[in-house]
DNA sequence: TCATAATTGTTCGTTAAACGAACAGATTAA
DNA sequence: TTAATCTGTTCGTTTAACGAACAATTATGA
């Protein structure tokens, strides 16, 4: 069905983007030609998913009731924020809670302080996992067949320095993780951002989530995170791995 | 552009149902012949919007990723979240900002309590407006006019008891919260549950969402919410309609 | 201010994509 | 095992999406 597909995109597009959004640029991002757009916009507005202001085109908050609930999240971010929360207060670094999706995580519960830097992510984010703490925390828990499926699919272009870019490196890391139980990755996704997660495991023991840590470099030292957050973080991913059973 | 409309329709189904559902009964739901049904599902699973169980079909994380951003939903919650938590920390109650869609209200952030009685409310959830204090606190600054419009489409079932169902009387109620500066609903949208609200006003002085207290009826009588709650929550709406400019 | 560009909105014949009915395979229930 | 239910497939028909060309509107800039 080509033209439910291609609304999607045209969401997507929107989604992805921080401003409004003209007929011609979204034309261009998905490679639709302007009179498809031009439909899809026509069609999303009467559902009342996109408005037309004068910059552009963005979506209205009923996109967010798509997103409501997709089968776990009505159970599991809800049981997560208080765990979440108490994450915060006892370290008082913001705390969240992830899945994966194919090569990406996804944010799906948050706990923020005021001074978060990053300020861009939110339930929903995406963000690459082969170099975020999360993402290795959830990939450590595949089969090495999954896994090697996983790693061989994607081109890692280094995001900074320190970013590990070969499979071999990787799958290297990733089984230190799966060792370790926890997941600390030190700028590897941006300069400055330092993060640590813990996989969530479930009463049948399989990992349903990874919960992270993340803090500025800047102040606070790798050791400094396993001696005093790793603990706090632990605790409570083990908390809420007893809690569900789904 | 029908074929959209059709596949955000079945995505709209099984985002409202808790569990997996069957071909049959989405087609049921959506007065959509199964050949079409099966034709959106191939195209969301496809996709990645959708997943195929035993027990039928299911939404997948990658809807959150469509929700992540509207317009301001970047924004706003992210900026709201430490307001809202300085609420439930200071009642210990849970706390959550909403805006207006149509005839009903979407939660786009919260803060909740261990014990929440009502588990199923979630960011993207969706009350009617007319019958909770978030709605009509959104509502009583809309002008007459637009007011009028809103509640003359609707038609309103008491859903308890204490509903408020004629637009003579509605109006009132709002006209009174528009006077008040709060709104104070006691179980009318649901037995035992009652909640106060103000709206969020930023520095161009529009309202720009509502934030909300939701008790027990049990636990905390009227006057207690208006003497004890009512400060803390007027303050931390001030202060985060004084942030933000959206 | 006017002219130019850029964006949005319409129309219409063509084409392909969505349609549904009927059938077949698979799965579940009794 | 037999019904019953659900899923998957096929195919001729029809409708809905297509795109090109044109018109109207709104910005941009000299």
């Amino acid at each position: 069905m080509t033209s439910l597909a291609r609304g999607l995109e045209v969401m997507g597009t929107l989604s992805q983007s921080d401003s409004e959004l003209k007929m011609p640029e979204i034309s261009k991002q998905t490679n639709l030609s302007r009179a498809v757009v031009r439909r899809c916009l026509y069609t999303l507005q009467e559902l009342g998913y996109v408005e037309s202001k004068p910059l552009g085109f963005r979506l209205l908050p009923k996109v967010l009731s798509l997103g409501q609930s997709y089968y776990g999240a009505k159970a599991l971010p809800q049981i997560a924020q208080p765990f979440l929360e108490q994450v915060h207060l006892e370290t008082g670094e913001s705390c969240s809670l992830a899945i994966l999706d194919g090569s990406e995580v996804i944010y799906i519960a948050r706990s923020t302080s005021r001074r978060i830097m990053n300020v861009s992510l939110n339930i929903g984010s995406r963000l690459p996992a082969f170099c975020t703490s999360l993402g290795r925390a959830l990939l450590a828990h595949l089969s090495p067949k999954e896994l090697q499926n996983h790693l061989s699919k994607e081109k890692y272009r280094p995001l900074t320095a320190n970013t590990i870019t070969t499979i071999s490196e990787l799958t290297k890391a990733i089984n230190q993780v799966a060792k370790d139980g926890y997941a600390l990755v030190d700028q590897e996704l941006e300069v400055g951002l330092r993060s640590l997660s813990v996989p969530v495991i479930n009463q049948q023991g399989s990992v349903i989530a990874a919960m992270n840590v993340g803090v500025s470099a800047s102040r606070i030292s790798n050791a400094r995170m396993l001696q005093n957050i790793l603990p706090v973080l632990r605790n409570a991913g083990k908390l809420l791995g007893e809690q569900t059973s789904l």
